[in-house]
DNA sequence: TATCCAAGGTAAGTT
DNA sequence: AACTTACCTTGGATA
């Protein structure tokens, strides 16, 4: 199989970067650490870690999954990969083309959120592929962060394609039909919980073509969140995860707990009493294009015990 | 050791 | 259209 090594500084990239932030944040659950300590918070500089994902077939140029492995260390990136393009999909799935510097400093002054970006400056937003996002946040409905990583490697080493690299064996995430075969009852097995329905219809969705993620592109921001709630398991909240984690729309402002707390002790004026007003006044309060950012340093920040 | 509780919410049933 | 309630499971807190 073809391997693809390499690394760049770190310093080429506008605004930094920050690995560790970045894949356990809370934003990607696709992201693994061969050391299997994500989300611990007494690993204060597990940043050397290998990290490693698996490219679903659909979005490679070999239509085969792909094995992608990253870390960080000295002030570089280095990768080890299966994937011809290695760089090209590092690039893409970690937002490294975006200019931090330049979306940070479009954010408008605000006590909170420069503090979050102060703490882990570097944190870049993630472009998971849309199905597995989807899926992701689907399970993530009450739900610690740990857990829904835990959800999401259950059912690729349960239902995902299976590929040998460099001596090891990696499960990619399951294809919407993978996992539209799989019954409620199996799903239930591996701990989704009430969930378990909702993956398999939103699945079979997907794999008999009633709708696909992708279809929300292109469309005005509010038109493309009402569109992904279609999806079984997808309310307004998953939407705005999955326009913003996977479909590029950096104002989306996903009101999790988290946000809701911060919205009650900081921006008491932003609650408006249901979901799309207070959305609105939030992202405005955040800066409009890029709200999404700041979104999801607070949340970080405040999950990581900031205040 | 047992019990309780909250965890990145959503769907279905009531007013 | 707004408001309640049930829902699986589990790790950590409390008694």
């Amino acid at each position: 199989m073809h391997m693809d090594t390499g690394d760049i500084s770190v310093d080429e990239l506008d605004g930094g970067f920050d690995l560790q932030a970045t894949v356990e944040s809370g934003q990607s659950y696709l992201w693994r650490r061969e050391d299997g300590r994500m989300y611990d918070r007494t690993d204060a500089h597990g940043g050397d870690a290998w990290y490693y994902t698996v490219l679903p077939s659909t979005e490679t140029e070999t239509n085969e999954p792909e094995v992608l492995r990253a870390r960080q260390t000295d002030g570089r990136l280095e990768w080890v990969a299966s994937t011809p393009n290695a760089y090209a999909h590092l690039e893409a799935l970690l937002r490294l083309d975006d200019d931090l510097d330049a979306i940070i400093g479009s954010t408008p002054e605000d006590d909170l959120v420069e503090r979050a970006y102060d703490a882990y400056r570097g944190m870049r937003l993630v472009r998971d592929p849309s199905f597995a996002c989807l899926v992701s946040f689907i399970c993530s409905a009450q739900m610690r962060v740990a857990r829904i990583h835990g959800m999401q490697t259950a059912l690729a080493e349960a239902y995902g394609e299976s590929v040998a690299f460099d001596g090891e064996t990696y499960a990619a995430f399951p294809t919407a039909e993978a996992l539209a075969a799989a019954t409620e009852a199996e799903l239930r097995d591996i701990s989704l919980g009430y969930r378990a329905p909702y993956v398999q219809r939103t699945a079979e969705m997907v794999a008999n073509g009633e709708a696909l993620p992708e279809e929300a592109r292109g469309l005005d921001y509010e038109a493309a969140r009402e569109s992904l709630t279609r999806f079984v398991g997808v309310g307004d909240k998953v939407a705005d995860c999955v326009l913003l984690f996977s479909l590029e729309y950096l104002e989306a402002v996903p009101l999790d707990t988290w946000i809701r707390t911060a919205i009650e002790d900081h921006y008491p004026d932003c609650e408006q009493g249901n979901y799309t007003d207070t959305s609105r006044a939030i992202r405005e309060q955040f800066g409009g294009q890029y709200a999404g950012y700041a979104q999801t340093y607070v949340f970080h920040y405040l999950r990581a015990g900031g205040e």
